[in-house]
DNA sequence: CGGTAACGTGAGGACGTCGTCAACTTCCGG
DNA sequence: CCGGAAGTTGACGACGTCCTCACGTTACCG
């Protein structure tokens, strides 16, 4: 059942109101305040986003896509590990954008999406991955579940330094990638995260 | 002027109880939980530690010393790219070890102490990082500002992992230290923070 | 155009935390 | 042992956020 038009409309109007205040005060915002931006009454929020995460999930689906696109187009590079950058680089820079992004990766890595989406996005991101292995650029030791670390460490550097110096990550993605180049692994101390782990970081929010 | 002896023992188990607190569930846990683990009333704690800081100082202020302790086995090391190793892997054990630490070294670096002891941990931190680059051991284009990165990338790690894999910053350390020998080093695409960032960063909590 | 289901509204109760203060208690010097 | 300064107490008001709900309004179908 489709919704009322003018329900449709408030709708719309919530979404770009917590687009717009997540991306500046991060996802931990006082509701009311979306819905004063939205022009609608904090009852109407509720009622169409019982919980945050709803609201969330409302704002962030598009995300999926736009991973989507930064893969393939890291897969049509034609050296591997260029292509591996430019995917990493390029997520970084979203987490840079939008301090809700910020949160929601350091939370639950790139999630919130419907769920045939996520899939191949994640199918993507192995590909990425695993062709700049192959090629001998990327590390061997290194595995998809890896990534989170990239992404949580550059998360907390946006967090700590955006407001003072915002271009401060790159130097810190900078030391990050040196260390994922194949020449310069040495063995590491633990091996990766099993996916069930990071499955379950990620749920706890 | 000196306390009352039941003054003295009030602040101490406050002291205590808020060292016990704050390593299990963070800087920001309820001050009353903190009175009430001490056996003493909210009242008494707001009386000897007026702002949270001042009691989170009064945890903490051992800690410059532990840092001192660190670098100065650092150094004692034969191998200087051992030393900063241990440096780095040391820190990095001591978030692991306290969540309470580990938030406070999330937003302003081990900051919260006597000043004389800081200004030697700080002279003491730069001589192991300066070592192993003159040892031709660490990257050239290392200073001292870029452990902050090192210190936010563990910390969210920290943070993700601590409950379902203790030991998973182990790995993403062992990431970052190959980024960090000689050997691995790529030019970085943007400058390191000055000093006075740094500074300002740790200052805004 | 009327009836009704869907929707919108915002005041208000519940909750948790903060920080205060006036009344009470304890320590300690004389 | 006493007086007063130092210290303690915990109930309380302020605050901000969450979420609900009874009532008023609007869109849409027949």
């Amino acid at each position: 059942m489709a919704l009322r038009k003018d329900a449709q409309r408030n709708r719309e109007r919530l979404v770009e109101a917590a687009r717009a205040v997540f991306a500046e005060r991060g996802l931990d915002v006082a509701l009311d305040e979306v819905a004063r931006r939205a022009g609608v009454s904090i009852g109407t929020l509720y009622n169409r986003f019982p919980t945050r995460a709803d609201l969330v999930a409302a704002v962030f689906t598009d995300r999926a896509d736009t991973v989507v696109g930064i893969c393939e187009h890291a897969l049509a590079m034609d050296d591997p590990w260029d292509g591996f950058v430019h995917f990493v680089e390029q997520t970084c820079r979203m987490q840079a954008a939008d301090r809700g992004y910020n949160d929601l990766s350091a939370r639950s890595i790139p999630q919130a999406a419907p769920t045939s989406d996520l899939e191949r996005g994640y199918a993507l991101m192995t590909e990425v991955v695993e062709r700049a292995k192959r090629a001998g650029a990327l590390r061997g030791d290194f595995v998809l579940a890896d990534m989170a670390f990239v992404i949580w460490a550059i998360s907390r550097t946006i967090e700590a330094t955006g407001d003072v110096e915002p271009q401060a990550w790159r130097r810190h993605l900078g030391f990050v990638l040196d260390g994922l180049r194949a020449p310069a692994a040495h063995p590491l101390p633990v091996p990766a995260l099993t996916d069930e782990q990071v499955e379950r970081i990620m749920r706890d929010c």
